[in-house]
RNA sequence: GCUCCUGUAGUGUAGUCCGGCCAACCAUCUUGGCCUCUCGAGCCAAAGACCCGGGUUCGAAUCCCGGCGGGAGCACCA
């Protein structure tokens, strides 16, 4: 069987690109605004792989500049985002801050004043977004650099407050592309910032951090999304006017989760003003919800790279990923009844079994079988109770019945072709937490005290669920 | 409006660079059937696509031109 596996890893090799370099070392930035969610997953998977591929080297480099009203820095993003790095799988080797390299960024960004490609900015916003829209230069752009040196020393010393003035790259403001108009560089934050306090309040752009951190930190090639690419441009502007050389670009296009809208600075909110349970809450789509409903790293990285290196925008439905991490649990996961809303009916007729054997796992006979009490109580869900009246159905590896009302007349024992549900006599209170947080109560099969918290089983004609508490049992719903 | 990117079945992809082996790959979805005492898994089968219009060529999903559609950027966010 060897050449079959080998024929996998060819393919799957195929969608990326391989990289024609002898050295290959790259970065993943993430901003700490919250843990990574799936959406960042691509960034990260996609670096991960290039690296290993290639037998090279990552950078974390934590993102963490000053950021703005919209998206605020979370100090306990930290840890969470490594955390999610770790259960991802996910192998770096250098952790960086941007934080920590402010000094560095003055350095440059008083050279750049220097040689005069540079200026300090007092328009307003308001301002520089209009003569930027309409290609005209402000009268600051000319003044000599020696003024714009002085000015740059007074945002330095905090003799210049937030918003009255930025720095700006002369690039050019009858650039056709009207992003590219003299970009800011630098701009001033007096926020206090959760590492370094209220040391700094100069803060450098993405743009102008990148391009002195990828120089500075060797990188060889710079993996973005397709939303960033004018900071390619950006980079590449930086690095000609410094003379270094040029690391290559990849990119990939935008990924959208069918129906759902992530947003780390929306949750931020949310988990802030207890709309959401927590970061783990499902509905941030965060690696530790994730974590939390039985989903596999593997099915993740596995979900990422189906969709390649393309750069065409793609919006895809979550059951894909539940469809990857059913491959991965469906022949682990043993099988136990859980009735949702339960509804008492009682049995009329003969009892003709004491128990009711299944096996744990319909498709592998060696795990054995669970045993389930048969009385003439027995609990079945409203649902189906609701749906089903006089008619027959069979309770499960038990007998049919025909329901009606309170009532199931026996009708017989033999496996018919008819529709089974599940059912128990007695069991214990169950809880399951549903992906929109609400949560359903019902009884399970007594057996459930041979799982344990952190397995993950099927409810049979439910769905996968992770078993987060065993002691009073709770559940997280997966997929189906 | 301007700039850039992108357009293969419902969805996601392979093929596009270096035109023919593409009456187009794979997965998923859908629909039948088989199997299974789950609405899970497995098996078999079917259905389903090269955005449009020109051009080049013996031959175009692939090259050229023009449209049209989708996305992103035009933040003192990342």
């Amino acid at each position: 069987m060897p050449e079959f596996f080998e024929e996998d890893e060819e393919e799957e090799e195929e969608r990326l690109p391989r990289l024609d370099a002898d050295e290959v070392k790259m970065r993943m930035a993430p901003y700490p605004s919250g843990p990574l969610h799936i959406g960042n997953a691509r960034m990260v998977i996609l670096n991960d792989e290039y690296v290993k591929r290639n037998d090279g080297e990552l950078v974390l480099f934590y993102d963490d500049t000053i950021g703005s009203e919209t998206k605020q820095l979370l100090p306990d993003a930290y840890d969470m985002i490594k955390e999610g790095l770790e259960w991802l799988d996910v192998e770096w080797h250098e952790t960086h801050y941007k934080s920590e390299r402010m000094e560095t960024y003055y350095e440059y960004g008083k050279k750049i004043l220097e040689m005069g490609e540079a200026y300090v900015c007092e328009c307003d916003q308001k301002t520089l977004q209009e003569k930027r829209r309409d290609g005209k230069e402000c009268e600051h752009r000319d003044r000599p650099k020696e003024k714009n040196l002085e000015l740059w020393e007074m945002m330095l010393e905090g003799e210049i407050s937030e918003g009255e003035a930025v720095v700006r790259l002369k690039t050019d403001m009858d650039h056709p592309d009207p992003a590219f108009r003299d970009r800011v560089l630098f701009r001033i934050s007096e926020k206090e910032h959760p590492r370094v306090g209220n040391e700094y309040t100069v803060w450098p752009l993405l743009e102008f951090s990148w391009a002195i951190d990828d120089h500075l930190l060797g990188m060889t090639h710079i993996l973005r999304g397709k939303d960033l690419v004018i900071e390619d441009r950006m980079e590449e502007y930086i690095w000609d006017l410094f003379g270094w050389e040029k690391p290559e670009f990849l990119h990939y296009g935008m990924l959208r989760l069918e129906n759902v809208n992530l947003s780390k600075s929306e949750f931020q909110q949310k988990v802030k003003n207890d709309e959401f349970k927590g970061w783990d809450d499902p509905r941030t789509w965060s690696m530790q919800s994730l974590k939390r409903r039985g989903i596999q790293p593997e099915a993740i990285r596995d979900f990422i790279l189906e969709f390649g290196m393309s750069e065409t925008d793609i919006e895809v439905p979550p059951s894909k990923l539940y469809a990857k991490n059913r491959e991965l649990i469906d022949s682990e996961a043993n099988r136990y009844f859980f009735i949702p809303d339960p509804v008492g009916i009682e049995l009329v007729g003969d009892l003709e079994m004491e128990k009711a054997k299944i096996s744990r796992h319909p498709s592998d006979p060696d795990r054995g079988y669970r045993e389930l009490d048969t009385k003439k109580t027995v609990f079945i869900p409203r649902k189906e109770w609701n749906q089903h009246q006089n008619e027959e159905v069979r309770l499960k590896n038990f007998c049919n019945i025909q329901l009606e009302g309170k009532e199931g007349k026996i009708t017989g024992y033999e496996n018919k072709d008819i529709l089974k549900i599940q059912w128990l006599s007695d069991g214990i209170d169950v809880q399951l937490e549903y992906p929109d947080m609400s949560v359903k109560e019902g009884i399970g099969e007594n057996n459930l005290d041979e799982t344990k918290k952190g397995d993950i089983i099927q409810f049979e004609r439910i769905g996968f669920v992770k078993i987060e508490k065993s002691d009073t049992f709770y559940a997280v719903y997966g997929h189906r």
